[in-house]
DNA sequence: TAATTAATTTAGATTTATCTAAATTTATAC
DNA sequence: GTATAAATTTAGATAAATCTAAATTAATTA
């Protein structure tokens, strides 16, 4: 079977959004596609023809086991080729992801297999998401983000989960990558940020908005 | 100016056929597209208004030099690709045309650079055809097929113009690649084929089909 | 439970790509 | 130079993708 770059961006999307929300409908789907609620029901048809999700009309839908396994082998392929891309050709964090979008549709189960080899099977991407081995299996490592963990303890910065070239732009700036070692300070009610301490200089504040995105282990 | 996969095809395909055939019309360009020439004559008006082509209907036409330039963006993406796949993944030379044929539309001048820069400036592919520099300049040498070339003489292997996988096995088969020092012995005007002498081992026939794809020099 | 609102789907229009068949132009033969 | 053949283009049909607007279903509220 194979699948069209629209069909393999959609089960991206989906697999995405079932971590990130309790419930996925159209019209988010829409959204994070950039697209019409209509367009996303006639892909939704679609994807259900070649079962790679469950969908009953009006009542919603998600991926199904092999829908499932689909969304993780493009994961595999984009985290493997973001990872060449910084660790072979040099480029920066922030400039990878845009391109392993357009390399994660090159198809081909051998080179990706060659390439992970190539690279020494490498286990986290370079925003610190874990790649999915060939079953689909990847290590889950106990983390959480600058919103949620406690202050005053010792965090490593383990994830950036917003690969948008702005928000990592703004990291650099800040000083902060994966590895990076922090302490949280305190919050702030009113508006959500973030007082922190990055390695041993001086305080500084994120916006909440950034904060949710950067993602620490004791 | 961005141009889709099958725009990119049809220049790459013309820019060939160009330099192997005296006059390249709808019904040739049809045949090496896999398609109608109704279909072709579409392409053709689309790839002058986005002056690739010099085109006047039922006369002809021929690549623009801004046209020449974009298929030689194309052949050096195919053909870096090509080295990478072979010299670092490890594939053999008959296995990475059709990879190469789907990495070369992916689009970033940026990567390119950084691939020939990591690959140390390859000049040649695995199959020995040059491969252009940044601004399409390309190392020519002087070569010429089993049909053509003196007997007698030892010949050294530069080149393989036919990169279907059934050739390439062929001639891993016969114990033929680039590099490989061989002497022809004598030809057959009744099927065009020729007798060789591959480095030191027994006489061998090669088919006319087969030889004229073989290109050596002195 | 009926009325209202929100989410989702359907129907039909639009765009793009490609095909077949017919028409046109150019090249070739007599 | 006219007739014939070959190459090329045009016109119109078909299929896929995606949009807008209308219709339908489900959820919410009174």
């Amino acid at each position: 079977m194979t699948y069209t770059t629209a069909e393999e961006n959609y089960i991206k999307a989906i697999y995405h959004l079932e971590h990130e929300h309790e419930l996925v409908g159209t019209n988010l789907l829409a959204a994070a596609m950039k697209t019409k609620p209509a367009s996303v029901t006639d892909m939704l048809k679609k994807l259900e023809a070649k079962k790679l999700l469950h969908y009953e009309k009006y009542r919603g839908f998600r991926l199904s086991d092999h829908g499932n396994k689909l969304a993780l082998t493009i994961i595999r392929k984009h985290r493997l080729w973001e990872y060449f891309l910084v660790e072979k050709l040099g480029f920066n964090w922030d400039e990878v992801h845009v391109l392993a979008e357009q390399l994660e549709h090159v198809s081909s189960e051998e080179m990706i297999r060659r390439l992970d080899e190539f690279l020494e099977h490498p286990a986290f991407d370079p925003h610190g998401d874990p790649i999915p081995d060939v079953k689909g299996k990847f290590l889950k490592i106990n983390q959480d983000n600058l919103l949620s963990l406690p202050l005053k303890r010792n965090l490593k910065v383990s994830a950036v989960k917003n690969q948008e070239s702005e928000m990592l732009n703004l990291l650099t700036q800040y000083e902060i990558k994966i590895g990076t070692h922090l302490k949280i300070l305190r919050r702030f009610a009113y508006d959500g940020s973030v007082e922190i301490m990055i390695e041993k200089n001086a305080a500084t504040i994120l916006s909440k908005q950034v904060a949710q995105h950067i993602y620490c282990n004791l």
